[in-house]
DNA sequence: GCTTAAAATGAAAACGGTTACATATTAATT
DNA sequence: AATTAATATGTAACCGTTTTCATTTTAAGC
């Protein structure tokens, strides 16, 4: 493979040359430029990135740890992420996490190895630990969807309270007082916040909160199916149920339809996401 | 950061040492390796695996090419194979290529660069120009799920051909005779391989191919409503349909729905995949 | 045309590791 | 105990770039 050398010899000219030619065209006059361009076509030179990256100590890659990219909407907000990296001469490394620590702290260790500059998470988990912190004690990470607010680290995220504070007005003024939710994992502060927004909107009408029509959920079809099949045999059933994501809302309705309530007749369903699927 | 030097001072050992009980600890004496364990613990070591990478010429990365992380089969695929490159020290950067050629090539080029030491790709496309190809003109790429099968990449792949005319096999057996279609695009060998066990089948059961059974599609939601909107209209309407994938189908039973047809009683509808969403 | 500033180029030192080769140490053999 | 083989360690070259600093060339000013 021809390196910057071949390519420095063929033109006549030096290697610093060569690289400047590449990295910064403007600071070589337009004779040698030529000339270089016409050597690295004739000698086919391709430059070593890795070579480039270890010693400019930029990688311009990114990671991007996501649960799982099974989930639509995580789908939408990679694709969003990889287009802004794109802009900008920086490359998404998605890692495929599967809520596995192992995996996870295996692709969080590519920043404190030097092999990526960043790291993007949509998982409210700290992924560093002792061993990965450097100098300042504080790596490069951005928090999305899931955030840890511990003021730490810069966060991107949507208002979960106010959405689900809206989602529940919107199901109580259809006549509802009754709404069950389904939850998401106790432990995601997303779920905290847009429980904080349901409780709201309740108190805002007057309706008392029931501590009975929370179903346990994990943001799954298979959750949504389960919940759902709680609630369409319970005695004294809610006439609304207010869904996490779309997926435990898809699992629901399946679920309800099973037992013979068809939405939106039987029971309302509402969903967060907006997903195509959803539809 | 400390480097390699820091800890070879701190242990009193030359960097020789160092690499040495960190890459092949049973080539030196377990004295001196407690010694420099000691040392990369005091002073934080971190190697710089951008460094080790451009000097070993290894970089244990492999890039996945996907048309999209979205598609829940696929999803099913990725974790698979992440799990195999795991267990062997290997990384998978994914790419999330959305159909975009552009997106294609610059990761492809990852492997060209030196950034990653093989291409898995999940698409039919030779993603590699003129200007990546090296030495020997081959560069290390496998494909999976669909195929270019030009002999000269490795292919992994499922028997397409044996898989659709079991599926139509089984909706004749049923008793259908006029079963319509719903293609991916006619550029995909996956496709056109369903398309000829789809045949199979028929002319095994000695049913007449009807070329105005075939409906086109993308393997996406809204091409499989599409495809059903228009076959729910049609006056002489199949009895059954053949999706090419899951979502798909699932697209298909919407158009049906709306339009009062319900699956299976009015019009059997059988996908490929087994996605979760599809049960 | 001469002096001086600015622009273009080259030589060589990094970057942080790995590894071939030489040397020193230890163990095995007689 | 002397000789030889095996094992540990050190020295220094090397990987392919970028980048600092010195040097040469070109342009500008008068």
């Amino acid at each position: 493979m021809a390196n910057i050398r071949d390519v420095a010899d063929s033109a006549g000219v030096s290697v610093a040359t060569v690289s400047r030619t590449l990295q910064q065209p403007e600071r070589v006059s337009p004779k040698t430029r030529n000339k270089v361009m016409a050597a690295v076509q004739a000698v086919g030179y391709k430059p070593n990135l890795m070579a480039v990256k270890f010693r400019s100590g930029k990688t311009h890659n990114l990671v991007v740890l996501v649960p799982t990219v099974a989930n639509v909407f995580f789908a939408r907000v990679i694709s969003g992420m990889q287009e802004a990296a794109a802009e900008l001469g920086y490359s998404i490394l998605l890692a495929n996490t599967l809520g596995n620590s192992e995996i996870e702290s295996h692709y969080a260790k590519m920043v404190s190895t030097s092999q990526a500059d960043g790291l993007i998470q949509l998982r409210a988990h700290n992924p560093f630990d002792a061993t990965m912190i450097n100098d300042n004690g504080l790596l490069p990470m951005v928090n999305a969807c899931e955030v840890i607010d511990d003021g730490q680290y810069p966060v991107v995220s949507l208002d979960n309270r106010a959405a689900a504070k809206a989602m529940t007005e919107h199901l109580i003024s259809l006549g509802h007082t009754r709404i069950a939710m389904i939850k998401g994992p106790n432990s995601s502060p997303l779920t905290q916040e847009r429980l904080v927004g349901y409780k709201d909107a309740l108190a805002q009408a007057n309706i008392a909160f029931d501590e009975s029509l929370l179903f346990p959920g994990d943001f799954t079809l298979q959750a949504g199916y389960n919940a759902g099949e709680t609630i369409s045999h319970l005695e004294n059933r809610p006439t609304a149920v207010f869904c996490e994501n779309d997926e435990t809302a898809i699992g629901a309705m399946q679920a309800f339809k099973q037992a013979n309530l068809h939405a939106p007749n039987d029971i309302s369903v509402a969903g967060f996401d907006d997903i195509a699927f959803s539809a």
